[in-house]
DNA sequence: TAGTGGTCTAGACCACGTT
DNA sequence: ACGTGGTCTAGACCACTAG
């Protein structure tokens, strides 16, 4: 079997890689092609076997991987399926804020403030891999559990990849952020890194979010990505942590 | 094959078991058990197939479980480990505190301020699956990188596991705390839940860390848990984020 | 050279969901 | 009944480490 070599380049301590990363890689560039769209069944194991010219075995072992990191989706007895913001479990993946006393009962709601386009700062020109040249978004919202402003967010996202984003769309929308992103623009988050610190509540802030200036915030500063560990979004959020709380699991 | 069978209860909707999961909890208990201590290897999956008279592929699942989870570490050409926490590139795996700027060369050290045996109040006893009447050791510390106090932590532990414990002990140690448990207790951290929030830091903590009152702190309660999920650790730190954050990566 | 984990295959059968 | 992913097997060969 083996259609696909093993790299073609020879240098010396030739980099190794096994088929099934192989498969891998090109299963992630038609995720991001968009053959296959969030929420819609990849082809069988054994058609993509087929397709690829080797065992089921190799197959299954690069989509359990792709499973593993969130990409896709397994549901036995009826398909692989490609990841999505929308769907009632993994909505709002990766907000990690927890109410201290229930569940999270209390349903999210987003107040849209500010929607701009803006010439890319250094800072984020940078993070975003963009030009100093080019456009960025920049958003501003409030989120509400209940009734209770909890986080205020600041986003930004490079301009070419989301045309057309205005606060009126962001105002008639409803569901997650990251949903709508999938479904208006074709870009689907993928992973995320977030760096976390306590910072005291400045004095715009505090009347946005309805607390004393000088309370305690969470700062979270998160940049996401799309297939292929592309950064797309840059976000900075304060949360007010008094009655909820940030959740996480190591290992 | 199979010579274990199938979950022996045949209730309705009987749950089903697969093999390699039996096989992953076998290694689990033996893990608890002490079979194999940290550092160590563990037999070789042609060996643990013929133990339990399965193939290596079942076998091999099993480990590469236990892998993922941290329980195991895989190295081709010389066997499976048992993780712990002494090595260089795993230590203070729990530790998710990094410098704003370097990649943290600073080196963590400890000050340890109290260590205390006491009943067990009812949280804590509710947490660590304590009666009331059981007690704990209580513990308190200061870490510095280079020579600032960055965070400050109170430790409970269940008195039982940790016997003999005493602050002579803690302050001639040195290296990670998870380290010191294993070797000295037979204790291996495996997993841990966190709930951070932002808060005002007090008096006495200004203090011993050296900030003004009213600081805001990142505080980080974390349940620290050994194998087959027995809770045996809360830790609650309050961290200055002045120059350091706390990281994240969502998936 | 021998032993370990890592990859790949081919085929059988099971569990689940849909038709 | 059929098609999907899930489990299990047996065997071949590759890559890495060590003696």
């Amino acid at each position: 079997m083996s259609e696909i070599p093993t790299p073609s380049l020879k240098s010396p301590a030739a980099a190794f890689s096994p088929l099934y990363k192989q498969i891998k890689d090109l299963l992630v560039h038609s995720l991001h092609e968009g053959e296959w769209k969030p929420g819609e069944s990849i082809p069988s194991e054994l058609e993509l076997a087929a397709r690829f010219q080797v065992s089921q075995g190799t197959v299954r072992k690069a989509i359990d991987e792709l499973a593993a990191e969130n990409l896709l989706i397994r549901r036995q007895g009826k398909g692989t399926f490609v990841a999505t913001h929308h769907e009632a479990q993994v909505r709002y993946r990766f907000l990690r804020l927890k109410s201290d006393s229930e569940g999270n009962a209390a349903r999210a709601q987003s107040v849209y403030l500010q929607c701009a386009r803006q010439r890319a700062t250094q800072d984020v020109a940078r993070v975003l891999l963009l030009r100093g040249s080019d456009s960025v978004i920049y958003i501003r919202r409030i989120m509400s559990f209940g009734t209770v402003p909890t986080v205020l967010d600041e986003i930004w996202l490079p301009g070419d990849a989301f045309k057309g984003l205005s606060i009126e769309k962001l105002q008639a929308m409803n569901g997650p952020l990251y949903g709508f992103f999938e479904t208006e623009f074709g870009v689907n988050m993928v992973r995320a890194d977030e760096k976390l610190k306590a910072v005291a509540c400045d004095a715009e802030t505090a009347g946005l979010l309805n607390v004393e200036q000088g309370t305690p915030l969470l700062q979270v500063n998160r940049v996401s990505y799309t297939y292929g560990d592309r950064p797309m979004e840059i976000r900075r959020g304060l949360y007010v942590t008094e009655h909820y709380h940030y959740r996480n699991g190591l290992n």
